[in-house]
RNA sequence: GCCCCGGUAGCUCAGUUGGAUAGAGCAACAGCCUUCUAAGCUGUGGGUCACAGGUUCGAAUCCUGUCCGGGGUACCA
């Protein structure tokens, strides 16, 4: 926000206090709606930069706002300075300048990094579940974000493609897949490996049952303990080994069922509207970490163990003892991440890198991290971890086993099909053109800004009922007043399109909504500059809201279209058109997408 | 055991980094479609901010302890 009236305040403050013009900082706050002003400056704040109590310092303020001839009125509760700004002054410093609403959004050219942001990681094992939504989504709307505010951002993807969970469904397609693919039976790629990877899980668990039954002593051991004491457990662990051997026949069909896997993927991602500039394969970079670990062995960084791992002593900063690699020569989940966070490096020489992974991984990455700056890892001071909170069920955790997994194109297809039926709903017998546009924006709106309203930290519940309704806090709540200020113009353009270059008079905006409208524009960029510097969108997606809330209120109660004169008419219009820029912005930022009718 | 994160209205979540009388959506109840799209608007009810101490002009927010929940603590990922 960039008002006159506090700009001169900071200089007066600045001044009678003798303090340096450029520390002192007032940020108003949007004065509470009950009080009945524009603007508030608190002044318990204000404290920091002038040593003087709270509320003389308001007096202080009081008395010199009210002699600035951008203020109508001022009053002074406590330590709290509620104003009320002069129309003209309200318009001219919030909306009258359309492209100051956005380029607030932008950093200063020194404040601009190169920043690497890595996500989605998933698994080619089995298709993606709302879990990955979460991350594929919020990754997305940072990466977004990051950019929108001046950074120049990478946005890559790590394909987890080997390891023993891949190595499951391989065993399990060579059993029972007769060769099919994905095409035969017409499924989707990941979808088709997936159910190979449940059906390991079923025949794995007939077999644990079988050998418990034999030898009760074994009931005591976990699952994962026993699993090479079944026979497709062993199977799946000599796949293992004649995959990193390079065995021919295995290669060839690890290659074909990722790249099933991978298409479907295509497919999710398409859908979700995210591109990656670039895509790791840990097939590839598990090599290259091996070869780190190695040589830095050599330099005495790592340690062998007695029985022949390598590992790293932590303990001296407060972790643990980790290996990262195994007593038979192979390598760990760390290790790659070591050889992709150099590759990336190598690649992209950012200043800044980012991960978007799940928090049950801090500990993780505060090792990976650790090691990276004790290898001296060009950019390890500015390596950080974004976790974002688990998706629970109302009943819990997701669990495959109980077949409660929200999968991801399920559930795209069926808010895309809940919203067609919306939408027909209201439309009567004149179905649109566009109807399956509509359902795909609508549903999918519904879907991302439901999982972006929610802080990344907080591990959230995601409830079914509740998101089959459009009503309230929503994605299409929000697409459909963009929708509404389109149809306003589209009206204007038919019937009044004569009077487009008619004088716009912003004073002439004199109704309480019209001002929460244009005070909430103002805050645009300062919110797109904070959502990033917290690494979450939800704060963007939050405020969104509150300007959709403050533009129906205005709606409701201010008609553009029969106003009542030609000049309010073009103004009001003018001030819909900067709500529709931010929505579409905003939105864009997001990864939602806007439609013109609803 | 140890470490990390959380506990705010019946439910799902905010709470601008310590500031005004703790807010929204859903659900419940009551209103508003001859006026720009009712996916909307207005109103009512609903709170010991888990609990107990402490810090200070002031605490949902910071500190300590207790209880409850989740996650981590792998030569799994």
């Amino acid at each position: 926000m960039n008002f006159k009236c506090i700009t001169n305040l900071e200089s007066y403050l600045a001044s009678e206090h003798n303090v340096d013009r450029d520390l002192v900082e007032i940020v108003p706050e949007l004065c509470p709606r009950d009080q009945g002003m524009d603007l508030t400056v608190n002044c318990y704040r204000l404290t920091k930069f002038f040593n003087l109590n709270p509320v003389e310092l308001a007096k202080k303020v009081t008395n010199y706002l009210v002699l600035d001839t951008d203020i109508e009125a001022v009053e002074c509760v406590k330590a709290f300075v509620n104003m009320t700004l002069t129309a003209d002054s309200l318009y001219r410093d919030t909306i009258a300048k359309e492209r100051t609403i956005l380029d607030n959004g932008i950093i200063p050219p020194e404040e601009q990094k190169k920043i690497l942001i890595e996500y989605s990681a998933p698994n080619t094992n089995k298709p993606q579940h709302l879990g990955h939504i979460r991350n594929n989504v919020l990754g997305n709307a940072l990466c977004s974000l990051f950019s929108r505010i001046g950074h120049n951002v990478a946005a890559v993807n790590l394909i987890n493609d080997r390891g023993v969970h891949i190595c499951k469904s391989m065993i399990a397609y060579q059993r029972f897949g007769e060769n099919q693919s994905p095409l035969d039976v017409n499924k989707k790629g990941d979808h088709f490996v997936g159910e190979f990877y449940i059906k390991f899980e079923s025949e794995f668990r007939k077999q644990l049952e079988s050998i418990r039954n034999e030898d009760s002593t074994l009931n005591e051991k976990s699952n994962q303990e026993l699993f090479l004491y079944t026979e497709i457990g062993r199977a799946a662990q000599e796949l293992l080994v004649a995959w990193e051997q390079g065995d021919e026949a295995v290669m060839s069909l690890w290659k074909l069922m990722n790249g099933w896997v991978l298409n479907g993927f295509d497919q999710t991602y398409q859908r979700m509207g995210i591109t990656f500039d670039q895509i790791y394969y840990e097939s590839d970079t598990y090599n290259l970490g091996k070869k780190i670990v190695l040589e830095e062995l050599e330099n005495k960084l790592f340690n062998l163990t007695e029985d022949g791992a390598v590992e790293i002593d932590l303990t001296d900063i407060g972790l643990d003892r980790k290996v990262v690699l195994r007593k038979d020569g192979t390598t760990v989940y760390i290790t790659q991440d070591i050889g992709t966070t150099f590759q990336k490096y190598a690649d992209h020489n950012p200043d800044q890198m980012l991960w978007i992974v799940g928090d049950e991984q801090i500990y993780h990455f505060k090792v990976l991290f650790a090691i990276l700056r004790k290898m001296q890892l060009a950019c390890s001071n500015e390596l950080t971890h974004i976790p974002y909170g688990m998706v629970n069920l109302p009943g819990g955790r997701m669990k495959s086993r109980e077949g409660t997994v929200v999968d991801a194109d399920n559930l795209f297809d069926e808010m895309a099909e809940l919203a067609r039926a919306a939408t027909l709903d209201r439309c009567g017998s004149s179905i649109p053109e566009n109807i399956d546009e509509r359902a795909e924006t609508i549903g999918m709106g519904a879907v991302k800004f439901m999982l972006l309203k929610v802080n990344a930290k907080t591990t959230m519940t995601f409830d079914p009922e509740a998101s089959i309704k459009f009503e309230g806090d929503t994605g299409p709540y929000v697409q459909y007043a963009y929708a509404r200020i389109a149809s306003i113009l589209r009206k204007f353009e038919n019937q009044h399109g004569d009077e487009a270059n008619a004088a716009i008079d912003w004073k002439k905006l004199s109704s309480k909504e019209e001002k929460f409208v244009a005070l909430q524009c103002a805050r645009y960029g300062d919110i797109l500059k904070k959502s990033a510097y917290d690494c979450d969108p939800a704060y963007l997606t939050n405020y969104l809201l509150e300007l959709t809330k403050d533009f129906n209120r205005f709606y409701k109660n201010n008609s553009v279209l029969s106003a009542k004169n030609t000049c309010l008419k073009i103004t009001r219009l003018e001030l819909c058109k900067r709500v529709q820029l931010i929505l579409k912005d905003g939105l864009s930022v997001l990864g939602i997408e806007t439609l013109k009718a609803m």
